[in-house]
DNA sequence: CTTGCCTTTGACGTATGGGTCAAGGGTTAG
DNA sequence: CTAACCCTTGACCCATACGTCAAAGGCAAG
């Protein structure tokens, strides 16, 4: 599978593939003798969990600190999130899961003072 | 008064101040005949202004968009804010206030969505 | 063999609100 | 008059998650 149709069975692009490979997301994919990327169907299933993992909030950073957690899997099972994989161990989840709160509440209170400039007319 | 005096007088920097004109948030500044931009006292409550309504996040264009409004200003008196003068009337306030509501909302899901990810371990 | 799509790398663009030089000229105190 | 600081414009820098473009080569079908 080279990397164009390995992209769309994963939902994305080819430029994004090597983008997460550029930045150490996703193990370098072995070439052919001329050069180009080789995927499996594992491969693909990785880069719906990074895909996952990156809309959920988390930034390249955060799934790169756990990427090698991620290579680790072996055989055709994937990690089942909740229990253990890439979330767990790292606290890289509960970081963000701060980030995003003190996000909301810089947010809330932006939008409290500003209400408040403008009086109670909403 | 020139640019260093009068943006250290509105707590800021010459750079904000050639930045905010540029992208039309403070009227073309006189120039002397060597071309160095003047100031008055009515110039430096008005970057007041401006950089208080951008700390409450309206964005540069939000605050370009009722520009005119603030240039209007006469005499030595300035807005009292929630009655009258820039955030009334354009209803870029309440654009922004929902736009805040929609990140907030955004953020919100998100951190849900993340925090179902790892179980409620918090 | 050629056409046409696919892949490679590298470099630049996106939006925000300015920060940070850099080269050249103004201004003021001594 | 000169040092030391101030001002001018222009151009590049930050961080995010890629998109887009360009030049050059690979691959399969006709």
């Amino acid at each position: 599978m080279r990397i164009g149709d390995a992209a769309a069975a994963a939902g994305t692009t080819p430029r994004a593939l090597r983008f997460y490979e550029q930045r150490g997301l996703l193990p370098p994919a072995p070439r052919t003798m001329t050069g180009q990327r080789e995927y499996g169907p594992r491969d693909v299933a990785l880069v719906r969990i990074i895909r996952e993992l990156l809309s959920l909030g988390l930034t390249v950073e955060d799934v790169r600190s756990c990427a090698e957690r991620l290579h680790l899997l072996e055989g055709e099972a994937l990690p089942p999130y909740g229990s253990n994989g890439c979330t767990q161990g790292t606290g890289v989840v509960q970081r963000r899961l701060t980030a995003l709160d003190e996000e909301i509440s810089r947010l809330t209170a932006l939008r409290e003072r500003l209400a408040a400039r403008v009086g109670t007319v909403s």
